[in-house]
DNA sequence: GATGTAATGTTATATAATCACACTTGGAGT
DNA sequence: ACTCCAAGTGTGATTATATAACATTACATC
């Protein structure tokens, strides 16, 4: 889990310097609207993430954190990533406990994450809540779905193309 | 992650004591025709969780070894799981970092999970490999898919119904 | 019976996450 | 201005999950 730089979402490259800030003012004028308190810990861990644009775990993020003077222990960005990815700023990507920024956040959305495991790099996805055979799994058996973690692991187009394994 | 008596798989009541002898035997066949060692650790881990018949974690699975005598420390789990994971006699679920007996168990399947957030009991459903939304955004993003995970947190039809949350 | 391989035993450690409680701050109501 | 409350933060300790590293055993094969 260490930081490097990094290309894009969806495997392809981008603008980067603009994503982040794009990203950052539609989060404060989300929060603003919602009565959010984008504070600056809360913040700085957003810009942490989009700045890595790829998965971080916790503790990374605390190391940039300590350095900076702005939190040392543990609580700190974990309450930090709770209030991000409660409010659809970030995402946990389960399979390795670790933290992406999101990429577009749109309200409610049903992300989906594609995990290349040689650069580690991820891509999200936007996928319908309910949709496929998760979903026609759940209706079959009567469950309720309140929250999906869809994650595939595999090689991204670079690392498939390069010496894979 | 406390062990209690339980229903069944697909949240469908089911003659459990049977099911357990049924996938012990099916697990001791493929063993026996992949030149696979079912050793007792393996085998009795693999009995533990069909007899849970929900997802328990790693250190309740060990604890019941040690007060069985057969092993006392993490890696003697962690390696047993590994082992039934590897081949698929069990799966990890990874949102709660615990793992479950394979329902049915057809070689190189895709399972996908319902979990409910109230009981905690898992249902398994068998979904295709690069099936549904998932497996068409890594095609677009040329990705290739090695591991899949899906998994939905809800409410069980029994919870659901009973109060909910 | 020497050798190689798979499995196990055991100690220590790494990594991830939460608890519990004190403190600060900024606004609402008076 | 004062009190109160709620949200956020600081911090130390603890719990939970997982792996590293290395010694040992068990068994098959030559």
């Amino acid at each position: 889990m260490t930081a490097q730089p990094s290309l894009g979402a969806g495997f392809a490259r981008h603008d980067h310097g603009s994503c982040i800030e794009d990203s950052l003012a539609t989060a404060e004028a989300a929060c603003a609207q919602a009565r959010l308190q984008l504070t600056p810990v809360r913040r700085r861990v957003l810009e942490i993430l989009l700045e890595a644009h790829r998965a971080m775990g916790a503790y990374d993020i605390l190391e940039r954190l300590r350095d900076e003077g702005l939190g040392s222990q543990p609580p700190v960005v974990y309450r930090a990533l709770d209030f991000l990815t409660a409010n659809g700023f970030a995402h946990r990507i389960e399979r390795l406990n670790a933290f992406i920024a999101c990429a577009g956040h749109k309200a409610g959305h049903a992300p989906a994450f594609l995990i290349c495991r040689v650069c580690n790099r991820v891509a999200e996805a936007e996928i319908a809540p309910d949709a496929g055979e998760l979903g026609r799994a759940a209706t079959r058996a009567g469950f309720v779905i309140e929250r999906t973690v869809r994650e595939a692991t595999g090689l991204c187009p670079a690392c498939a193309e390069g010496g894979e394994a």
